[in-house]
DNA sequence: ACTATAGATCAATCAGAATTGATGGATCGG
DNA sequence: CCGATCCATCAATTCTGATTGATCTATAGT
C-alpha cells in the first residue's frame, strides 16, 4: 500500500498504519483470551450488560477464585473493564477491543484468494 | 429474562436464532484454533494466497512435523483447506470460516453496553 | 522394481496454563 | 472496633496441548 507519503503528523486517531502491526500484537492477545471455554461464557454473559462477581458466580457456577483468575485475563487482555462501586465489582465488555479483533479479521479475509504459487521445481 | 413465549416456529431461512448456538460451537473451535502464535503465523502467511507445505517449512522456519500438526488444527477448525496436486498439498485459507468468527464478534458487541444491573441486595 | 521426496502420523516428553484451597485486603453494618 | 462479605492473590497440583524424532504412506522419476 502505503500511499501518500503522509502529509504530516498526525494528532487525531492512531492511524490505520500504526494499526497493521501492534494489531496482530493485540489481535494474539484477544484471541487467547477469548479462546477457553469458561471465558467464552464469561463474555456471553457480559454480551447482555455489566455484571458483578458475586453474580457471575452463580450465573456461571464457578468458583469465586477460578472466576477471579479468568476474569483477570479477560481484563489484561483489555476485553473487560472493571467498576468499583463500595463493597461490589461490576465488570462489562469493552467493545471497542471486538471491534479491533473484528476488522482485523477482515484484512485476514480480504487478499487470501489468490491462487496457487506453483510449488518449488516447475 | 424470558420475553414473549415464542410466536411459532421459524420456516424461512437458517434464521439467526439457529445461528447463535451453534455458531458459538464454531466460534469457540476458530478462536481456539487462532489463539497459537504459531497458527497464526501460517495464517498471516496463507493470508497472501495458497502455499505448499515444503513452502510454508521454508517461511516458518519450522520442523515438518511441527508445521503438519499445526496445519491439522487449523483444518480440523476449517480455517484452511488442503488441495493436493501430484506430491504436493496446497494449504489455503477458508474466508467464510473467517467471515463466521468475524460476525460473531459483531453480534458480541452489538448489545453489551447496558448499564449496571443493582447487584444482590438493594 | 527401486529410490527419493512430500507430507502425515505416532509415542514420548515437555511446557504452560488451569484448578484448588488457603490467605489477605478492603468495605460495610452493627 | 468487630465480624461478615466481596474479591484478589498466592502456592501447589493437575491437565491440556505443543514439541521432538522416528516411522509410515503415497507419488514421481529412473
Amino acid at each position: 500500500m502505503s500511499a501518500a507519503p503522509l502529509p504530516a503528523i498526525e494528532f487525531t486517531a492512531p492511524s490505520l498504519s500504526t494499526t497493521e502491526p501492534l494489531a496482530l500484537d493485540q489481535a494474539q492477545r484477544l484471541l487467547r483470551a477469548l479462546a477457553e471455554p469458561i471465558r467464552l461464557q464469561v463474555v456471553l454473559t457480559l454480551q447482555h450488560g455489566e455484571r458483578c462477581v458475586c453474580d457471575l458466580t452463580g450465573d456461571l457456577d464457578l468458583a469465586q477464585s477460578k472466576l477471579s483468575f479468568h476474569l483477570k485475563v479477560l481484563k489484561e487482555a483489555g476485553l473487560i473493564r472493571a467498576r468499583q462501586e463500595g463493597r461490589w465489582i461490576y465488570y462489562r465488555l469493552e467493545p471497542s477491543a471486538i471491534n479491533v479483533l473484528q476488522s482485523w479479521l477482515g484484512q485476514l479475509a480480504a487478499g487470501c484468494c489468490t491462487q496457487a504459487a506453483p510449488c518449488c521445481d516447475p
